[in-house]
DNA sequence: GCCTCGTACCTGTATAGACAAGTAACGGCC
DNA sequence: GGCCGTTACTTGTCTATACAGGTACGAGGC
């Protein structure tokens, strides 16, 4: 982990192998030599190939299927993943200062397209927040929130100037999943209101839903400013 | 892999672990059963024990420190990927029929923007190419690219109809990274007239640089209409 | 009080050996 | 020809054992 071991063959085997695909002499759909030929080829223990095969099966370099062989795996360069991360942290990993206003807090009943993202029935009773997230004095992302009370009860007696919305939720209802979606528009006057945003401006919006215990914990809406606000990730195929 | 073996007992150790996160018995950072205690309260082997707690720590639910132990990893639902991934693939897997349009091939000479982007000289030689990709008869990505001819040389002679650039790309140049940005911006007229955009609608930008022998091989930007396209990711942490 | 050393414990890694289960190919039988 | 079982090979998993290197902590010496 922190300091690997001197001697680390199963990085020997990834290489032995990763270099002859690098090459060419291995090519996407051909098949690698199997666990015994590297043991004998390399003088490890069945473990160690199998621990080096594996590992590059899971970072997809290699497909595995049992009873057949291994085989170099078709280049897959197509899913980049983006990341999406907290706000707040994002702020102030930049070093900058962070600060939120509550817009509004609420309970309020599921309208009909609310009860949809959350697979209830309309009418359904659900915590609304409205929060401004700023960036040294710059409104970055204006949050649209609603809970579902019944997973997450106690919403609206958190005090969002110390704890996110996403924090209090991870820590009242264990996520199991979550769901994104990105999307651009022209906001609506109220958002661009809040993000202070020339009538002209395009908007980042991210979607998210998050799960807990099988049912909708919580839906946000989540807009930035097209001009001050962007998704990046650096990825290394490997 | 395909179909898991009767016993699978380091699946019993991953949930004899993960249940006890789950039941708020084991939290955030503290210390699990070490795996020579998981020998002896589930009798499996070390080696087992060690794999069970290796996927967890790989997988975000653990850290693991040598000479200290394992811990619960912090709860960071703050990084959810979202995946950007081929045109053309995704347009198919939806079913849908895909055509490209060539709109330009032309080699030119790189503005000083440009030779930013590519970390060169202004001036330097660049090959360029604007592609339209439809759906079903509506355009649904800008692809504008620019490539290296000296790290991906004969990129002008390809047949755009039967390869896309990036498939192109990764063929000639092997990939070493990729970078990504998103961003959310009214587009120019030029391309919202190749998109068949109205004028009040955005547009949600990708732009990509890829890397080949630590050299910029591409870079591309990719609008979309932010009526028809979104990026989507669903995550399960754990 | 402070430093040092030894010890116990933890993870990281490697090995050899074993059985299970899936796949493919070959050969024999009908 | 078509069907079926044997056989060889593959990956998947598990066990027992071993050594290396890192860390924490207490005992003892200064």
């Amino acid at each position: 982990m922190s300091s690997p071991q001197p001697s680390a063959r199963y990085l020997q085997v990834k290489h032995y192998v990763l270099d002859q695909v690098a090459a060419g002499t291995l090519r996407a759909g051909e098949r690698v030599p199997s666990e015994n030929d590297l043991v004998r080829e390399l003088r490890v223990s069945r473990m160690t190939a199998n621990r080096a095969l594996k590992e590059l099966a899971a970072d997809g370099v290699l497909v595995r299927v049992a009873g057949v062989g291994t085989f170099v795996a078709e280049p897959r360069v197509h899913a980049h993943p983006l990341e999406v991360r907290n706000i707040a942290d994002e702020i102030r990993s930049r070093g900058h200062e962070y600060r939120v206003r509550v817009g509004a807090l609420a309970s309020l009943l599921a309208s009909r397209e609310l009860a949809e993202r959350f697979e209830l029935k309309t009418g359904a009773p659900l915590d609304y927040s409205l929060l401004t997230h700023f960036e040294g004095g710059l409104p970055l992302q204006v949050e649209e929130r609603y809970v579902n009370p019944q997973v997450a009860p106690g919403y609206l007696r958190c005090d969002f100037t110390q704890t996110t919305p996403h924090e209090f939720l991870i820590k009242v209802a264990p996520l199991q999943r979550a769901e994104h979606t990105v999307r651009a528009l022209l906001p609506e006057r109220r958002i661009r209101r809040l993000l202070k945003l020339e009538a002209d401006e395009a908007c980042l919006l991210i979607m998210r839903r998050t799960f807990s215990r099988g049912r909708v914990a919580s839906v946000a809406d989540l807009y930035h400013p097209g001009s001050r606000y962007e998704l990046a990730a650096n990825i290394q195929p490997r």
